[in-house]
DNA sequence: CGTATAATTGAGCAGCGTCAAGGGTTGTGG
DNA sequence: CCACAACCCTTGACGCTGCTCAATTATACG
């Protein structure tokens, strides 16, 4: 249970999960379905939270898994100095500690972004449907194979990569996440990361992205302000983050 | 199969790996004890490999999970501007694509550092034996989870601390792991890296890398020099490394 | 409105990279 | 046993990327 949430409700799945816009696309799909290991009622508690609190701490035990429903939220580790270094981001749909699946402990703090919604569910459950399922997508495993992936790109984007290289990165990597989740990522839209976050998740400094947000601004690449992303030349942002361009980008 | 592999035998798994020391520590431990799940015969093949291989290209399709045996290897992605970055360095025990494991893609390269010994299973039968177990500690998650942990940690270090830091904090992890698997770790043991590959680790230059280690030579701190590494002063390295000690440091 | 938070901009500096040259060690073949 | 090459390490000079410190200006929020 997490230790400072505000609010909470208990629904069965059905209620809240049914109109679930992203549910498809994360670990809720294996386990709400109606077949015979359905989660539903009790098992399930949806949570609410404000921006900027902090929903565990690193170190401590979970025994329930948190997946976010709705809202951007972050992990992060804190270090001697007051340095703090931000591992991930998570969006919607995504499990807030998969680590924790496997061992129980969670190793980073957790915080939210933005106002969020999430749901727990129990590991011991989790565990148990998915062992019942056979297709490998519904393997726990993969979910945080997917995870390692992404933790080491970003090493080595913080290992060898340029301010610029890693910015632009950090932004086309977020939006391929929102794009493969169905919510919107061209044009202008909603993007709640300051530049402090931005430069926690970077290793860089607040001052130092601002003064590359800048660059990228008069360049006409993109523009960034007031949590609204506007995205002006795709293609020239994946060219300064070394990136090919999907075919959907 | 391994692309460049040079020699190889075929065993059952008696012959080789009744003598590893290093198999209760390692995966293997679940897949050869002898019940009714245990892989032997001709499911299981032993490798040899030379200093300096490529065993795998980063991007390719693995059948067999390889497990190294003996010697150390690397596991990096180059990039653009002939730039390199080492995900991880792999000991004697440690699966070489943990990964590939639930995905069957191997996102890294794969290289030999010293003369290596290493052994393939089929990632099918692992997960059939890992699900026929009860115990949590058997499951293929919690192998995948531990070298999550591992990676975020350097994520920290390469994103929000000094060259100092993070070459006293890799060395230091390396010992750890070379004593929870019964190796040598001090006073003066084997150490295989080269300063280029301590550079690649870490996101710095040879040059620097070989700055700092005669500033850690100079306070009598520890020497590295002909693969042999002298640790003379452990507490001292964990005050810069900005680590506590261990009990069994 | 007043206050806290976020972003901008400038000046100066440090950590680490680049370039370049030289020395030591290992291994190989004559 | 020596010569040579390949590799690894060392050291110096210099420069750039990104940090620190500091002041100022938006912008959100109660």
């Amino acid at each position: 249970m997490p230790q400072h949430a505000n609010t909470f409700d208990r629904h069965s799945g059905d209620s809240i999960c049914a109109n679930c816009s992203v549910r498809r696309f994360s670990l809720c799909e294996h386990l709400l379905v109606g077949d015979a290991g359905a989660i539903a009622g009790p098992q399930q508690l949806h949570m609410a939270a404000k921006p900027g609190q902090i929903l565990y701490r690193a170190g401590t035990t979970l025994e329930h898994l948190p997946v976010l429903c709705e809202g951007w939220a972050l992990r992060f580790v804190s270090l001697s100095g007051g340095r703090r270094q931000i591992l991930s981001f998570l969006l919607p749909g995504d499990m807030m500690s998969a680590m924790s699946l496997f061992t129980g402990r969670n190793s980073a703090s957790i915080q939210t972004i933005t106002k969020a919604r999430y749901c727990l569910f129990r590991r011991g459950e989790i565990l148990r449907i998915l062992a019942t399922k056979d297709t490998a997508q519904a393997d726990g495993g993969q979910f945080i194979a997917e995870q390692q992936e992404i933790c080491e790109q970003q090493l080595t984007d913080l290992g060898r990569r340029s301010a610029q290289e890693r910015i632009a990165r950090l932004i086309l990597g977020l939006a391929r996440r929102l794009r493969h989740r169905g919510l919107q990522w061209q044009g202008e839209f909603p993007f709640p990361l300051t530049q402090q976050h931005i430069a926690d998740a970077m290793g860089l400094t607040q001052i130092h992205v601002s003064r590359i947000l800048k660059v990228f601004r008069k360049a006409g690449i993109m523009k960034l302000s007031h949590g609204i992303l506007a995205m002006y030349d795709t293609l020239a942002l994946h060219h300064i983050a070394d990136m090919e361009p999907a075919d959907d980008d």
